[in-house]
DNA sequence: GATCCCGTTGTTTTT
DNA sequence: CAACGGGATC
């Protein structure tokens, strides 16, 4: 053990961890030592007599809980750490669910569905029911049963609640709650848990069974949570129900980075946390470690503009370093250019390594320009994110095999293969297999093995009986041998792995690929070695698990994997990188056209913005382009608003104008327009044409001078029809010439005498005024 | 039962 | 501009 661990710490810091018993709210800054803090603390509760099997952290991803383990053995120098319980809540309530599931009827091996896999049975209800699933959308659906159960609210309450009821009217979609209680009780049938039934049923367990609950109170000594401003009141409580007796809970969070409130979470929780128990110790983590002071001081400007925050001062010693660059390009090709470029330059100049760089964007969607970018330039790049390994079709299924394997009563998976390969059981049958199941009550499991008896015949019992007989000799083999061997046998045995490899297009390759690796990743979780003796779950059932409750965060981090990364500003929250480019600050995209409707959405937006800033380390560009394609249609947008809130002192607006200036050069070719230009001007500072009002804002001005009427305010599009005079923000006064699309998304083209000429419009997406 | 073609649809963010 | 789903067709 280090004897020195605690000096190691700044005043605030020792403070934080050598509290050991009561509430505990610790609210850190942007790279203020919070893993560190966090990591000793354990170690300092370890050393003091506390008993790591009676100590549970939650953090918010499956990496962040390793980590913390590393480190916390590495303060204390022993393997005691192996027996934390450290993890997210989900896959800790998830194992602790498996180890109590059957008090709830559920099998311990319960399934856990995925979001694809929840809204795959939700359709099929909907459709049960009668229902349209076009205006019945799963997507929908599926948010309003998750906000429900983030909230503690069943099927029951949910329907008893005039205000969700009333919602749901509105909506013009009552029947929402119905499906909720079907859906619930399918899930329930199929032994089947969601994300969120992993805390509600927690939640459950733990109120239904006091013996449950005490157990865990007091196996759960002391509580630590991480990111506690991105929980939601079923996390809420939870936590309050296991630490209400020992009250030693000790949180950290920064309410400042609270950025998951589409997922049910509440600011409430932190911002109320010392009302929740008395005698609360506060412990403000406000010096910043990570960042210069350029970065910092405009971070904590920009979070200046919400209201009701935390009070704490953010500051730093580092250096003041770079000013922050701010870049604007013609479109989103051409930013996507200039961060390859930049990039190039950088590494050059600064002597950074791939490794060293991150792109940020809002929506996944806007990695494709930087790929092509970089992709052009040869440097090597990876996108951490979008559809998931585990979420292909191949992969899909074969796992699903795996999960029938383990849960005969999952019928999501079960309809999944049990024609997939072809083998003869055809959509009739599985119509009558779901028919007999339901009139018998019985799961669609039983009516197969019993097929006989309920009268199929021919080929189709034979094929029925010899499906149900290999995977039964699955299960069987499960008791002799690991995962892996029971993995393999199942794609010998279903010919998949045959059938793909006998695929020579290009995609069947790819399939075939992926199978392989998944049973690489199988392979590597039976055989990784007990570090030290810990003792792992190595069951099919604990790999199941793992790979359903994967993070983005958590994907191969690969550590000397020397590339640009490129993820989401949500991905990217806890980490931080030398060198920060926050890309596409355009109003309706950061922030978004979803969330500009009220202040809270708003101010979320702009903290989101405050994560991506306080990324950085050393160098932060920040960029938008004028117009970019969304939706297939090439849109106009104005710059961030976020823009506006910074302090000039620590900007560099002089590539603010990148299109314009490139046009008073006269050099009109963007092929021309290489990376070393570009660096040559930032390297002279040349001030751009439009120098003289710089200290305004020259770079927000509109594509064109038109100043909207006094009166300006968006008409129905559905009244727009062809030689309409109509009045556009920008492009001033024009004539519809011709309309097409459907209903909803009709698109015009209006003539704009002195707006710039035809332009297509999409309805309703720009704010007409009919003029006459 | 598979494949192809067409139209529709969607872009926040994720455990 | 994708990607996906439904329907028609073989």
């Amino acid at each position: 053990m280090k004897a020195n661990y605690l000096d190691e710490l700044n005043e605030q810091q020792r403070e934080a961890v050598i509290h050991i018993n009561g509430p505990l709210m610790i609210v850190a800054g942007a790279g203020s030592g919070k893993t560190k803090v966090l990591t000793t603390r354990i170690a300092h509760l370890m050393r003091n007599g506390v008993d790591a099997f009676n100590i549970l952290s939650l953090t918010f991803t499956n990496k962040a809980a390793r980590e913390m383990k590393e480190r916390v053995e590495k303060i204390l120098g022993s393997s005691e750490a192996r027996n934390l319980y450290i993890g997210t809540f989900h896959s800790v309530f998830a194992r602790l669910l498996r180890a109590e599931a059957h008090r709830l009827g559920y099998p311990n091996d319960f399934t856990i569905y995925d979001t694809d896999d929840a809204k795959s049975v939700l359709k099929t209800i909907i459709n049960e029911l009668n229902l349209d699933d076009k205006h019945y959308k799963p997507t929908f659906v599926y948010n309003r049963i998750s906000a429900a159960k983030n909230s503690l609210m069943g099927p029951d309450e949910y329907q008893l609640d005039h205000l969700v009821q009333q919602e749901d009217m509105r909506a013009n979609r009552p029947l929402i709650g119905k499906i909720y209680d079907m859906y619930a009780k399918r899930t329930f049938k199929n032994g089947a848990m969601d994300f969120d039934d992993l805390l509600f049923k927690m939640y459950i367990l733990l109120k239904s069974f006091p013996e449950v609950l005490h157990k865990y109170q007091h196996k759960f000594r002391y509580i630590m949570i991480d990111e506690y401003q991105d929980t939601n009141p079923a996390q809420y409580e939870i936590i309050k129900l296991l630490g209400a007796v020992n009250e030693n809970i000790c949180v950290v969070g920064d309410d400042a980075q609270s950025i998951y409130s589409f997922r049910g979470a509440t600011i409430q929780n932190i911002l109320q946390f010392e009302k929740d128990y008395d005698d609360v110790r506060v412990v403000k983590l406000e010096q910043n470690y990570r960042s210069t002071k350029s970065i910092l001081n405009v971070a904590n400007e920009v979070i200046a503009h919400n209201k009701g925050q935390i009070e704490k001062n953010l500051w730093t010693d580092n250096t003041e370093g770079d000013t922050i660059k701010l870049v604007r390009t013609m479109t989103d090709n051409e930013e996507g250019k200039f961060v390859a470029d930049t990039i190039s330059e950088q590494k050059l100049r600064n002597h950074y390594d791939n490794r060293d760089f991150v792109i940020l964007y809002r929506t996944n969607a806007q990695s494709r320009s930087f790929e092509e970018s970089l992709r052009r330039k040869a440097i090597p790049y990876r996108i951490y994110g979008g559809v998931s390994f585990y979420q292909r079709k191949e992969i899909k299924d074969f796992v699903a095999y795996l999960r029938v394997v383990m849960n005969t009563r999952d019928e999501e998976s079960l309809k999944r293969i049990i024609n997939y390969p072809v083998r003869g059981i055809g959509k009739t049958t599985i119509e009558k297999t779901l028919v007999l199941s339901n009139e018998h009550n019985i799961t669609m499991w039983e009516v197969l093995e019993r097929a006989r008896e309920f009268g199929f015949k021919g080929g189709t019992v034979e094929a029925i009986e010899a499906f149900v007989i290999m995977i039964k000799s699955f299960q069987a083999l499960l008791s002799t041998h690991n995962a892996y061997d029971v993995s393999v046998a199942v794609g010998k045995s279903t010919n998949i792995v045959k059938e793909l490899f006998n695929d020579k297009t290009t995609e069947g390759l790819a399939r075939y690929e992926n199978v392989q690796e998944l049973l690489n990743s199988i392979k590597e979780f039976t055989e990784t070695p007990d570090e030290e003796g810990e003792l792992l779950d190595k069951s099919m059932g604990s790999y199941l698990q793992q790979i359903t409750l994967l993070t983005d965060a958590d994907q191969g981090d690969d550590k000397d994997s020397n590339v640009v990364k490129l993820m989401t500003i949500h991905a990217a929250k806890g980490l931080e990188f030398p060198v920060v480019f926050t890309v596409g600050l355009e109003e309706t995209l950061f922030p978004s056209g979803m969330s500009i409707n009220t202040r809270e959405e708003l101010e979320e937006e702009r903290r989101l913005f405050y994560v991506a800033i306080t990324r950085a380390k050393s160098r932060l560009w920040l960029t938008h382009a004028n117009s970019r394609y969304r939706f297939g249609n090439l849109v106009q947008n104005e710059p961030s608003r976020f823009l506006e809130e910074m302090p000039e002192k620590y900007i560099d607006r002089s590539y603010a104008g990148g299109g314009s200036v490139r046009n008073a050069f006269g050099g009109g070719s963007t092929s021309n327009w290489g990376g070393n230009n570009m660096f040559d001007r930032m390297q002279k500072k040349t001030p751009p044409a439009q120098q003289p009002t710089q200290a305004a804002k020259p770079t927000f001005s509109p594509a064109t001078n038109h100043v909207p009427s006094a009166d300006f305010a968006a008409d129905d599009p559905a009244e727009m029809v062809v030689g309409m005079q109509v009045e556009h923000q920008k492009f001033g006064f024009g004539t519809i010439a011709s309309l097409e699309g459907a209903a909803n998304n009709r698109i015009a083209l209006i003539v704009f005498p002195k707006g710039g000429g035809e332009k297509k419009i999409m309805l309703n997406y720009a704010k007409l005024k009919i003029v006459r």
